[in-house]
DNA sequence: CATGAATGAGTGTTCATTCAT
DNA sequence: CATGAATGAACACTCATTCAT
């Protein structure tokens, strides 16, 4: 009946919170629900967060924080720009079979409405947009990236690759349509979708692999 | 279920309710307020679907069919792939800029939860599916494209790209982050995106342009 | 289930506010509670009204618009004031009796905090200071009251105490105030109370009766 | 239930219970909220007080007895109803100008519903309804008020114009309408309204002034 | 047959009250 | 014994859905 919040409670919060925001997005989870799956209370989610709004935040936050970190960490490893966009691809595909969820919230922040859109592009792309963009604009210097590519899209293209991957890996509709595209078979074979996609992206960054 | 369009009044309806889910999605937007919109009752909504979730995907299958249509008529138009994927980049753009509602729409139906996910994936990435990997096996055949290439991958990373573009024209959590790669000025330099995007792809396919 | 709203059942829902609203205060009236009362559902009255405010407002305005006209009314009839006076008290008195309801909302609003106060003070004391205060003139110019009385505040303490009078039939505090001073009889002699109060206010007149 | 207030904690959270009270009203004071403008916990409260209403009973008794202490002293001090009449009219303005929250809280107890309003009615009026009723009756008997007079009811006639009084400085709507009634420079003048409400109650009296 | 008023379950949110610490 | 976190019933309000007119 009366238990003091533990943090190992708090995050129980946090995890119905992801779970129900993925399952059913925003506006279509309930309060209530994220309770009862916490085995807490109403109440107590206000005593933490203003609003379901903030609430939500911060299940945002929690997700891609993590994720952000382990992707500028793995991205930053290597001198050699291929090999850091091999492992942020390994990274993505094996993070994205194990957390289903935090994509799945990723992919509701994406759809959003608002400001609250905004405010989270400016939060969770900040960073990865100075690491990709820096990633391709050292290729360049050292003759791995063809010289007349733009930086800044060159990064973008290689982050919206990376974003959908995610997203084909965790969300309904975009696992149908990797399904279509190459049949149920891709969701077992990660070492084809990675040699596939790195020689996309060599391709394009004009390097003859 | 599926029904001639035929009537005028059905347009409208379906006009206000793209506009309606595009502006608020699929939770957010008001039976009500559609039928308001396109000046008729709520009952005749229901005359037509059993509910808002049958209307709803009405109103997607609306929207994306135009759009299908264009990209599969404009993307076989020319024997060449880079003539090809020239003509969908641009034709993306374009129509981007004036049909934002539309990609909003398709944003929206990604997002979303459930079978009917699973169906619009089918019913919409079908034929698209089958005329990038057709466009990239054709390349192949012809040399225009490198031999290792899977070419339902490189399909599928062709039609990712293509929507991350429609995306980041039309919803405001993806415009925040283009913003964030490139600036405000992207916005209104579209032969910079068709060129980049261009080199990215042409690179991609491992022809030297 | 299904029944339109007639003008009766308007009525209904208005006198089921006016009940709930005189029983528990603006803020402990439940809307749910008016709905079951009036045999409605909750929706409905919000088919009426923006919120629970505009909808107290209503049933304030349809409570005291009513008692206004008939005091204006009676307090006009007469060219002598103490027979204004009297008809004022004897239907204050007779009206309490029947509509103890009405001066409950009354004393509810005057007990209110806030913006809605002042308006309502202004809407509902609004006439009846200027048919007092008129009064006084014109009962000073016949010399029918003394010559050094300010009227607006003569009116202000006749209407005082026709408040007062009022709250005394109808709400809890002040019936039990009332009892306190006269016993439980007063509520029995009508007669006794009108008597008694026009020698009260005659004498402040400075009429010698 | 009556308890010695010797603890300092129990006064603040009485001025704290008070103001709160006085602010919100019953329904809305926050017991929380009164615990931190105390400084104190809300589990405090709950050891000196069963409910939230005794709690407030006692922020009732604790305003009012000081008031009516004062008032019933003031009335009191001279042989002269008259005097004493103007001693309770100066003291009650002046009162009224430092003490509105004291004011808003009897208005708050006026209009309350239920067993509490009929206790503390009692327990309120008590001293004043003998106090009021026994001036009128010694200046009966000394020929200082008309001799047709209903002492009982006289004195309910006082203390009624002496309550609008009070809340007239105090409590919102009673503002706005002796604004009404005045103007906003009655609030400035008191001696004008000590002038004529003696008058008025002299008249009354059927004492010539 | 079309209308749109009525329904009522469901939402986010508040707060008096309890009780483990 | 005091604290204040946790509880959960209750509230105002919304809106998909129904169906009398």
């Amino acid at each position: 009946m009366y238990r003091k919040l533990s943090d190992d409670r708090l995050n129980d919060m946090l995890r119905a919170g992801i779970d129900e925001f993925a399952e059913k997005g925003f506006a279509g989870a309930s309060l209530a629900n994220i309770a009862k799956r916490a085995g807490l209370s109403v109440g107590v989610i206000y005593k933490y967060y203003e609003e379901k709004e903030s609430f939500f935040l911060e299940c945002v936050r929690y997700s891609l924080n993590d994720l952000n970190n382990v992707l500028t960490e793995v991205a930053g490893k290597s001198d050699s720009l291929e090999e850091s966009l091999r492992s942020v691809v390994k990274t993505l595909i094996a993070y994205s079979h194990e957390n289903r969820n935090i994509n799945r919230i990723y992919n509701e922040i994406a759809s959003g409405r608002g400001e609250m859109s905004v405010m989270l592009a400016r939060e969770i792309e900040d960073i990865s947009a100075l690491v990709y963009t820096d990633l391709v604009r050292k290729a360049k210097e050292s003759g791995m990236c063809r010289s007349d590519a733009d930086p800044a899209l060159f990064a973008f293209f290689f982050d919206s690759l990376f974003m959908m991957l995610q997203f084909s890996y965790s969300c309904e509709y975009y696992r149908e349509r990797l399904k279509l595209y190459c049949g149920e078979e891709i969701f077992e074979d990660d070492e084809k979708m990675e040699r596939e996609l790195m020689r996309f992206l060599s391709g394009a960054l004009g390097v003859t692999g």
